[in-house]
DNA sequence: CAATTAATTGACACGGTGTAAAGTTGACAC
DNA sequence: GTGTCAACTTTACACCGTGTCAATTAATTG
């Protein structure tokens, strides 16, 4: 080989991880092309669409930030209860990672399948999680009596969703540890059973 | 005249709302002017972009719909927490009527900034909602002692999004009723002091 | 050296928005 | 009737961003 490819390869993912990290809105493969110092066609060469683009730079961050392992953390706690705290840590934690990426590839939703696709296969991983944070409630008979594990887990994942997460945390201006404690009570007093 | 020009703007509105709401994700000008029975063409002349038009489509339906009247209806409970209630009530039955053009509006979010006022300028008015229901709760004191009125409004306003019903009754197949009770235990839940 | 492969350059097609200009049609006034 | 005004049509085109194609350059490796 001339050149290494497999390194421009994870140059353009780093650049157009941090393109769409700083938030500068538009991240066209121009924008992309000039960040990394090369040409435009050389990014097609590697991805041959934005949104494969796209999907690749999520599982290029989630493979940095290891979210599987993060998330995977949230089984050992032993009660229901401190494995739905320790799994709203872990997911919430990992929202502000993934921001910038999943507002790219959710403004791709309507005009792209495949970043349809690629994003909700992202949100699918969140809710088994949630399935799996809910069971354990379920075996602690901690769940209310008026949820089953589907509504709840239902539930459990409309709260922790990215929207969610966007407009407390960007909009209303909450910190982190606002959001988590706030969607940890809030999630409580939604599943658990009052004892 | 030679012909109505209202007649024809109440037409393209009627028919632009009627696309959006279909669900037939594709509604550019030219769908819409083919709907119409018009040349893309005339619809520039009655609605100079794409934006103005969506925009124009949700003051039509709001106007049809009387949203404010619905609003305001909750206003006359008595006790905050009835407040709290019909302001869920109205609100929540009237986000499924504004459900297509918020897709839509939501969609040109990132690129256009008028649409992004637009949808923020919708938002801001559920959101002075929210604000008078928690204060009316305040002013009975019956908001949790650990909340203030801005952080409630903030977690109702949350709730109360257009995206939490879309993920419940949409993706989660929810009914509306499901919805509606589930939303409000789930707020007075948020909100409300343990008494 | 020859072969291979990364990357470059420049051109172009496509879809969707928006613009510009000239022509058509109908209602109404005088 | 003739003239005028305004709504609307037709056709053509510019712009932008994505994605494609083909020819070329340059570096590495056997």
């Amino acid at each position: 080989m001339s050149r290494d490819s497999s390194a421009t390869r994870a140059r353009i993912l780093d650049c157009t991880w941090n393109l769409l990290e700083s938030g500068d809105k538009k991240v066209r493969m121009a924008d992309v092309a000039k960040a990394v110092g090369v040409s435009r066609q050389a990014l097609y060469l590697h991805f041959p669409t934005r949104a494969e683009l796209l999907i690749a730079t999520t599982r290029h961050i989630d493979s940095v930030k290891n979210v599987d392992a993060r998330l995977a953390e949230s089984r050992a706690a032993t009660s229901g209860r401190e494995r739905l705290e320790a799994f709203i840590s872990a997911w919430g934690g990992y929202i502000p990672e993934i921001h910038g990426v999943s507002v790219a590839l959710r403004s791709m939703y309507d005009n792209d399948a495949e970043a349809e696709e690629a994003w909700n296969d992202r949100m699918q991983a969140v809710r088994h999680g949630c399935v799996a944070a809910v069971a354990a409630l379920a075996s602690d008979k901690m769940l209310r009596p008026d949820l089953n594990v589907e509504v709840a887990t239902d539930l459990l994942w409309t709260l922790l969703s990215v929207e969610n997460w966007e407009r407390l945390v960007r909009d209303c201006g909450w910190s982190q540890a606002e959001y988590e404690s706030h969607i940890k009570r809030l999630s409580e007093a939604a599943l658990l059973a009052k004892d």
